[in-house]
DNA sequence: GATGAATGAGTGTTCATTCAT
DNA sequence: AATGAATGAACACTCATTCAT
């Protein structure tokens, strides 16, 4: 069995994002502009703390100009991490069905996963990071500065769906436990992510995460056979 | 009915007398009101989000009030958090202290710490849990509600200070790894806290959890022995 | 002719002060802390930001104390400083009152003052200063810190008094002239005041200042002989 | 050598002002309206005491619309009298400069400078008269209603450039004595300034002012020849 | 004599948003 | 496509003063 991670089909995935070419007036940056700057002051001070006022000063542009492009303050933000966002879930939604899959088949005939290697899941967790660090801002802006904001829920979906996933497994422990040991897997990620700066860094940092994770995902499953 | 008056009147009288019995002070509960409604507040919607306006207006007085038991905004959440603060930090420490002692000896000694056996760990887990749940809204404001207030650093605290005991096992794995682990453990028990609302499910829960913490740890400890 | 300005009988003056007796009850000193405190508390910021609380908590009293002493802020300020508004006026009032008798004198029987030696003037400038710097505290109130207080037109009562004076000797020059040099021997004073601390380095000023407002005052009255 | 006093060059510094012409601008007098009702409203009151909110009203706007066209309080203030304010200072620096240098020659060559006549500095006096009574409003604000803001020093500020010429002549009296000289002469411009309202009175009153600050400094200069 | 509590109006400032042009 | 202007409500905080006890 493999460990409960978003993976899989990074390419498709990446279709979704492509289209950000804007196919209206082509002379003129503001809203790039707009949008590097809205970026920027996010990051820095996250959803709510962040001024439109200052957004537009730095990019050089009257807070009108900023109301032409985007609806509201809302829709700032999700312009910056809408893609981003629907691609991860979409991109763990399908993972899981494959992962679901695997295990279907498995428990029908009532075969184990081979567990001493845990090459696949650390290999799937490197695509992963590779996805996640290639979008770096994004997932920073979605999974720590978007308080306040219409994604501030964004975490817990995703740790909703990685719960389904797990009560598969772990289903008879109880809901409770179920849903520490997704919101575990989920914030191993987004910490590595938000306090490992580099992808090289975190891929050295992977197995041993992998392994942790492992071992007390297993010590779990197999706990009434000890 | 005669019989019926009379007893009446007994029931009256002693209803008269049972008045709250407020030693000291007399006329005010201003600031109780004032701690209650904050605490509200602060639950409700955050430091940041918080309004000293509204606070007033729900325990019911004006802001000159409020000023005159608190000095600021933060004095007023920190007269809410300061206490267990202080009481859930020392309590870590003199753990932590206790900790390391048995660690040297077992240094010493040359002999491995009876792993099988958790027990221990748990009966720790359930000491802090009943602290941390006997203050369960406190916790709830210096672990998820604080921030922008002057404690919006404490979960960080408490992960520096499991840092530098989690280094003497795993340092070797270098700071990233030994940051992540201990932000992994501490964040278990803010997860629980923060989803888990009766301290008797918690304390049910927590033996599973302890179980996945050590297997994982202990999997480190052990790497390079496998 | 002496220079327009303040001076004599000092000593009968004091007797106005000496009524600091406080008739009440003894064993309290709380008025005297809070007459020392709101002194500093002037002092530092001027009446109008000076904070009553602020002069309260430094006093360690309360509020409620203030007020059982004092009507208002303005009545605190008054305290502090009538008496020696009072000596002043008073005094620079007879002074004047005597120069009036010697200039009618001096215009009766046709004889010019001796206009070489301006000792005696300089002798009266060190006696007013010694009262002023006996009261340095209280006359710096009065003169630097008092806006907002009733006290505000202080210094321009004190300029009006010189102002009859001068209008003796320089009426044809017209009001505003009059104004004018009367304004600027009141300020003189005042200057040296707040920007000498000692009483005498004060002293060896003064004889140079003397000079410059003999030579201009004599200047003008002599305008006319040139 | 000519009286310490900041005159020539008017024309110079007017055209740093001129540039005041926006004719761009076309639906909006707000602007204008804000900075006339908070001249009004800083006239009347001085800075600390004036109400942004006050001064809205009687603009007929909102803070918000003040919030727009200046930073703050501080800034709306120093919208009023910048100009004036560094026209002023250059104005005062580049006289004196002229005044060192004909006083160095002066040295050199061991002649002294003719005072009987007085014509030229009466000349400049009035010439800088004009000047300040052309922004009458401006040079009020700065030197008596700007307690509080950025520019509560600026007479501190043009005494201290007064003071530094005063020591070329004076210096051998020591510090006090050039202070005191220094604050007289400049006090004498605000004095009138503030309390004559129409140029052409100060006019008229300007030689007696001037005749009898010479003669008080020029008693000085020759203090040991006497 | 003095406390502790409370008032209520005031302060400067910031904000997302709107809209005529 | 974008500007410049303006709104109006909200914010934390300070103040002199009052009053029952």
């Amino acid at each position: 069995m493999r460990l409960q991670l978003f993976v899989q089909s990074v390419r498709m995935h990446n279709s979704v994002m492509k289209d950000k070419t804007i196919p209206e007036k082509r002379d003129s940056d503001t809203k790039e502009r707009l949008l590097k700057a809205a970026k920027n002051e996010f990051l820095e001070k996250g959803y709510q703390d962040a001024s439109l006022r200052s957004i537009c000063k730095s990019a050089g542009v009257t807070t009108g100009a900023l109301y032409f492009f985007f609806k509201d303050k809302d829709d700032l933000f999700e312009s910056l991490v809408r893609d981003v966002s629907e691609g991860l879930l979409s991109m763990l939604k399908e993972h899981f069905a494959g992962e679901r899959k695997a295990f279907e088949e498995m428990k029908k005939s009532g075969k184990l996963p081979p567990r001493t290697e845990m090459a696949d899941d650390v290999f799937a967790g490197k695509k992963i990071f590779h996805y996640l660090y290639s979008h770096y801002d994004e997932v920073n802006l979605l999974l720590k500065k978007s308080k306040g904001s219409l994604y501030e829920n964004f975490t817990d979906q995703v740790v909703a769906i990685t719960e389904k996933q797990n009560s598969l497994a772990l289903g008879k422990y109880g809901k409770a436990l179920v849903h520490w040991v997704s919101h575990m897997q989920i914030n191993s990620f987004v910490h590595i992510l938000t306090h490992v700066k580099s992808e090289k860094q975190a891929s050295e940092l992977l197995p041993y995460v992998m392994a942790y994770l492992q071992k007390g995902f297993f010590g779990l499953v197999d706990w009434d056979k000890k």
